[in-house]
DNA sequence: CGGCTTTGACCAGCGC
DNA sequence: GCGCTGGTCAAAGCCG
């Protein structure tokens, strides 16, 4: 909920955009209910109404009030998806750790990764790309806490792991090589997908741009190769891939796109310009505009 | 016309 | 050193 819209003085003018009526008959509604939902300071709207309005001002007033409605709606369907978020987390969870401990008890996905340790990569910087300046190395990643991959729901469906560690970092193993590549925090998304449908598409919320494919040695199934189109200057990239154990799921590896997401939620200026865009954008689409 | 996909070529790391 | 392999480039073609 919008602390701002909520610590406005009531301009209620008993828009009802949206939602359920604000049980003026409360004859059914539960009494708990009907406390949260009524408004508390009626006396202020009543205090407001004699004075003549310029219309322009109620319009707003109007407006204002239409958005916190909307404000509320969403807020309400938020709670509701977030719940439902965290409950299908929990079950997906326990799903894993059940299938981990019972060792194949008929869960067929995720399946897990074909190879604890990476595939060998080189660095970014090639002799032949000299004349572009290389893109900014990515933030420092977290210390590495566990070898587990964390599994996680995402809201749209899909199944998501993220393996802080990619490599066998093993303790007092002298390897800067081995070091360097546990660097990327890399995250693998399991899609479900129709196995006619030859695309490597995972419509996971990014925009993507192919920019190659190959056929790879442990897995029949071609592999796509896609960096994000979002900005020309963007590092994030991803593989996409059929499992060669169940060619009906996508396997996905995304490197560094939760950490460019992490990284700029935690930005307050890209927050800041993010809600003026959006505010701006709300206003611009709005219906009582001139 | 700009953005995207396709695809063969190229480059560099790694194992032998 | 050589071959294999994964990752990337870039030209050509397609599409809205």
């Amino acid at each position: 909920m919008d602390p701002w819209i909520s610590s406005q003085p009531s301009l209620s003018l008993d828009l009802r955009v949206g939602l359920p009526p604000l049980s003026h008959h409360h004859h059914q509604a539960p009494v708990a209910a009907v406390a949260m939902v009524r408004p508390k300071v009626l006396v202020e709207e009543n205090f407001l109404q004699p004075l003549k309005k310029d219309p322009e001002v109620a319009a707003l007033e109007a407006e204002l009030q239409r958005m916190g409605a909307e404000n509320r709606q969403l807020s309400e369907m938020l709670a509701a998806v977030a719940a439902k978020y965290e409950a299908l987390q929990s079950q997906f969870s326990d799903m894993v750790t059940a299938s981990a401990n019972g060792g194949g008890g008929g869960a067929k996905h995720p399946p897990p990764p074909r190879r604890a340790a990476p595939s060998r990569r080189r660095g970014s910087a090639r002799a032949r790309a000299s004349t572009t300046p290389p893109p900014r190395p990515p933030p420092p990643p977290p210390p590495p806490t566990q070898q587990a991959p964390h599994i996680h729901m995402m809201p749209n469906g899909l199944a998501a792991a993220s393996f802080p560690d990619q490599t066998e970092c093993t303790s007092g193993e002298p390897c800067k090589r081995i070091r360097e590549e546990c660097k990327p925090k890399i995250s693998k998304l399991y899609v479900h997908a129709d196995p006619s449908d030859l695309s490597l598409v995972v419509k996971d919320g990014y925009q993507w741009r192919k920019y190659g494919q190959k056929v790879t040695k442990d897995n029949p199934c071609p592999r796509a190769y896609f960096r994000c189109s979002f900005a020309p200057a963007c590092p994030v990239k991803k593989k996409v891939q059929r499992s060669a154990e169940d060619n009906t799921i996508l396997v996905a590896t995304r490197n560094l796109a939760e950490q460019m997401a992490m990284t700029l939620t935690r930005d307050p200026s890209f927050k800041a310009a993010l809600v003026t865009a959006l505010s701006g954008r709300i206003l611009e689409l709005s219906p009582t505009k001139d």
